[in-house]
DNA sequence: GTGTTCTATGACACCGATGTCATGACATCG
DNA sequence: CGATGTCATGACATCGGTGTCATAGAACAC
């Protein structure tokens, strides 16, 4: 590969002139500018980034840490929308005039210490620590010598964190829900004591609180275990349940459990939208967009978060943050309303018709 | 940063004695190994792998270029499986002790550019070249520089290249649908002259011929068109052609299409899989799990085709090509066979009552 | 005891950029 | 006309590793 000596040479003045003619920190006259830039274009010049970090102590690197976190098993299909916070953080790394070197563990956490040690051999200039669900961390120490944002996660330690509106985002959809007439409002939650879970049911109450609707505790039933092999086991019996608090609506935890739920419903019989709406989470295009009807589905925003966090770590390392840039920071999005969800006259009622069909 | 020289200093030797106790190039005299990697750890030292770049002029850099051709329209899920191939690359590419540089150009492909002057300034060794789907390709002339594989894609140039073994999967998936007692199976494909198109029809037609069985052309429609927008337009009416052909089972060109058809088919009062099979197209687990009944699919196997592309691109950095290694290689995967396929009785033939019902 | 080989180590240059400082040619000012 | 300043450029050192070569001492052969 050519050098800037090897430019120098071809264009008849000093490496240190062909320097600043690429970086234009210098004055340099117009021809031999010129005589510059075709010796470059020549050669084929490319500078080399090993020298520059070298020279300038600034590696332009940033490292994502992907699927890090579980180690006791595999998340099948987390990680698919993790492309989405790549792409975020991408290009808003990019505009920076840095590169994005993203290290995925494929979930497995005795990875870490090598991508790390990679990391540092690269000379990151900071770090975005993605988990693949909302969760809290407690981060290595190992983690803490440079610059970190979390993303998806928190820790106690108020790191910086980029985090999914889960309550705004559920309280915007079930008041959507009311708004268009639904009274009876079901609930198949994540796990228990998953973050996710807690703060969505929260917005659930919420969005009846601000209505002036009561809560029937029939209609909130736990859809789904944290083991992922046995993760819909109890999804039958928790939808039995909730038909049973006879509601007008169904909101699922996820787009996958609504992905099933529209499997259940239609084996009783109960068509979507007509005698039952259904809502989802995560807005995952690929299932909301081509189930049929097409699913209601509040968005997890994954390129706005990678984008939101990768700015942050960006204000972090330049030393330019905001002066009241809180260090939790949440990213909204609006729900995506499709037909699954139909709109109710509020004052008929029909469920009792609804219940003889089943 | 600690340097090789503050080590140096620490330990009382030499800077290139702390190199040969980290290279395991020559031999050191135990003692003194023992005082360097101590002042090692007590400095929490880790080499500059740009110091190191520079003097062996081996960046130990794989690029990885995604989402990278489509200029007319952004792919809105295409590019979440890609995933799994920088999960398999980054696996192999680990291994031989280097590094994984992902670019994704989110489908704008006037980035791409860009994306490349960053791996050339980084001096990657060799580039991976991932398409969105299996298509062919025509590299631009700057790409040619440096070894690269192409992931997904082809050209006329014979550049290496690592594909998906569309005709051979769906021939599997054609022949366990034979062997299950189907012999009227509907086939919706991909938008016409796609590549993966005709080579999946292909696969349909081998497996009906090795089985003896005539293909009903009526069974064959085309079920998606190539504008993401309008892709499923003519699904209704294709699924309403091969209907009339009166199949066991519909193999749908992909898991998106198989998931609308579950939608459409209940919308008649068809039951998947009681009266009709279903089978689908990717192995979306995501889709084909979730779905219910359970969608039996043929799979891209994106994991295996990074391992495998990974591992060609490095053979070829290395010289160590095996002898007869073809430019083109060919990845397969099993049948993901789950509950949308019943089996038949093959003598029995059920099309008139179920033909009735609905 | 002298020559040869091996072990263990260091001095020094070099990879390719760029910061610092110096210098020469002009232009401007008093 | 000499002092000062600006413009354009180059010499040189430096960043942190490692390849090359030199060297001192120990071990070994004859």
């Amino acid at each position: 590969m050519a050098t800037i000596y090897d430019v120098a040479k071809a264009a008849g003045v000093s490496p240190k002139t062909v320097s600043r003619v690429m970086n234009g920190d210098a004055p340099v006259n117009q021809a031999t500018r010129e005589a510059v830039k075709q010796a470059m274009a020549a050669l084929n010049y490319v500078p080399s980034s090993a020298a520059r970090t070298m020279r300038s102590q600034r590696s332009g690197l940033i490292g994502m840490i992907t699927g890090a976190i579980s180690s006791t098993h595999h998340f099948e299909d987390a990680g698919l929308p993790e492309i989405y916070l790549v792409q975020g953080a991408q290009r808003v790394i990019d505009q920076s005039n840095r590169t994005l070197l993203v290290a995925d563990s494929g979930g497995q956490a005795e990875r870490i210490p090598t991508l790390l040690q990679t990391f540092r051999e690269h000379r990151v200039e900071g770090i975005l620590y993605v988990a693949e669900y909302h969760r809290e961390v407690s981060l290595p120490a190992s983690l803490r010598d440079r610059p970190i944002v979390l993303v998806n996660c928190f820790d106690a330690q108020e790191t910086p964190c980029v985090l999914p509106d889960d309550e705004g985002a559920q309280y915007a959809l079930v008041d959507g829900l009311i708004r268009r007439g639904h009274q009876r409002i079901a609930y198949l939650t994540l796990p228990e004591h998953y973050v996710a879970c807690d703060l969505r049911v929260a917005g659930y109450r919420r969005a009846h609180r601000d209505n002036g609707i009561a809560v029937d505790e029939g209609l909130v039933q736990v859809g789904a275990l944290p083991s992922t092999t046995h993760e819909f086991d109890l999804l039958w019996d928790a939808l039995d349940r909730v038909l049973k608090a006879e509601p007008t609506v169904i909101c699922c935890a996820n787009d996958k459990m609504a992905m099933r739920v529209y499997g259940l419903l239609r084996d009783r019989g109960v068509s979507i939208p007509q005698q039952m709406s259904v809502a989802g989470y995560d807005d995952y295009r690929m299932i909301a967009e081509h189930l049929h009807p097409g699913l209601s589905s509040a968005e997890l925003p994954y390129a706005a978060m990678g984008a939101r966090a990768a700015d942050k770590l960006l204000r972090i390392i330049s030393g330019t943050t905001k002066p009241n840039e809180p260090n939790r920071e949440l990213v909204s999005a609006p729900v995506a309303w499709r037909e699954s969800v139909q709109t109710r006259d509020a004052n008929v009622t029909q469920l009792s018709s609804r219940r003889k069909e089943t």
